[in-house]
DNA sequence: CCGATATTTCAGTACTTACAGAAATTAGCG
DNA sequence: CGCTAATTTCTGTAAGTACTGAAATATCGG
């Protein structure tokens, strides 16, 4: 398959982008590519359109499938594995925050939790101790807040989101006249 | 300095973390070992406290700098540099969020940007075309909403997260009665 | 069940990053 | 202005990661 320019340039920024997002070159480009594509492709095609080897594409899209962005769909007629992302750009996002929050951040909560309830833990020095509990009670909260709103119908997060600060206002508000949160 | 038990644990964890937080073991290392201590400590004490090299310290503490984690302190009749770093985990989550935002996000906004912007783009498959657009409108949306967001004070932040689904009550009610909402 | 095609695994190599130790530079102090 | 302590920069090496090409395995059609 050739890339237009602006495909092309897709594809290499998000192969570039892949090393801060936590998975190598290949694996992004493989994702830019299914993404732009917007189309089922096969191995064979991927590794020609990036000029990679055919062995390395099957290591990305095993990657990708441990990150859930990709499935596998066949063809009728065709004995190859086709390979699908979601264009949906909603479902992408959730799916990313939902795999790098179990991979960046459960850990370290599970961890800090283990800390505190240590038979050592009140051998820390006070402030020591202050700051574990501080940290993970934050990431508590945090955890609980994005599990629940990656909970929510997009139509509804996106609500939110172009709220934006104004929703400091409506909880003002709630707080002035409690029924207003309703219950949940 | 010897570390206690649970301040090592957290420490060696922070560091092993520090990889899929995209900076080597060592500056997470370090990043852990200012934020245990609450104290300002000099690089030769912490690079004796975690058994690596001097010059090692100094490129992670440039490093930390870079982040905005850590600041240089001095102390009367001491001629060495200190390193001091929040011990407030607000600050620091939202430094965090911040830097990690114009690392891994903004330069893709930017990309997208220029792509829809390229006189090349009409040239793309309309459904490529397409998916850039809702790729870029999803990033804004949620650049302008973290910038909104970061820029709260922790209290109301802390409010609103502890709100979590239950804000959808809040914002439903605010589109039938839109008075509610308020102005910025 | 055989042959052809598709896919995965593996071993070696290239590339990248992290690190130590030495050398060079900077900054205070007398 | 020279001495000493502190810090940074540099160079080589080690460790880790990504990638290729080949070999092994699996799958399907006939």
């Amino acid at each position: 398959m050739e890339l237009k320019p602006v495909a092309e340039r897709f594809v290499l920024h998000w192969g570039e982008m892949g090393s801060t997002w936590g998975v190598n070159r290949t694996v992004a480009q493989v994702h830019a590519l299914l993404f732009i594509a917007g189309r089922p492709l096969h191995a064979e095609e991927i590794a020609e359109t990036l000029g990679v080897a055919r062995s390395n594409v099957s290591m990305s899209l095993r990657e990708l499938q441990n990150w859930n962005l990709i499935r596998v769909v066949h063809l009728l007629g065709d004995r190859r594995d086709h390979f699908d992302v979601t264009s949906d750009v909603w479902n992408l996002f959730r799916t990313v925050v939902r795999e790098r929050k179990s991979r960046e951040f459960n850990p370290t909560v599970n961890v800090l939790r283990e800390c505190t309830q240590s038979p050592d833990f009140s051998r820390e020095d006070a402030g020591a101790q202050a700051r574990i509990k501080e940290t993970l009670a934050l990431m508590e909260v945090l955890s609980t807040w994005a599990d629940e709103m990656l909970a929510l119908k997009p139509e509804t997060l996106m609500k939110i989101l172009k709220l934006g600060a104004r929703i400091q206002n409506l909880v003002a508000k709630a707080k002035r006249t409690p029924k207003a949160d309703g219950a949940s």
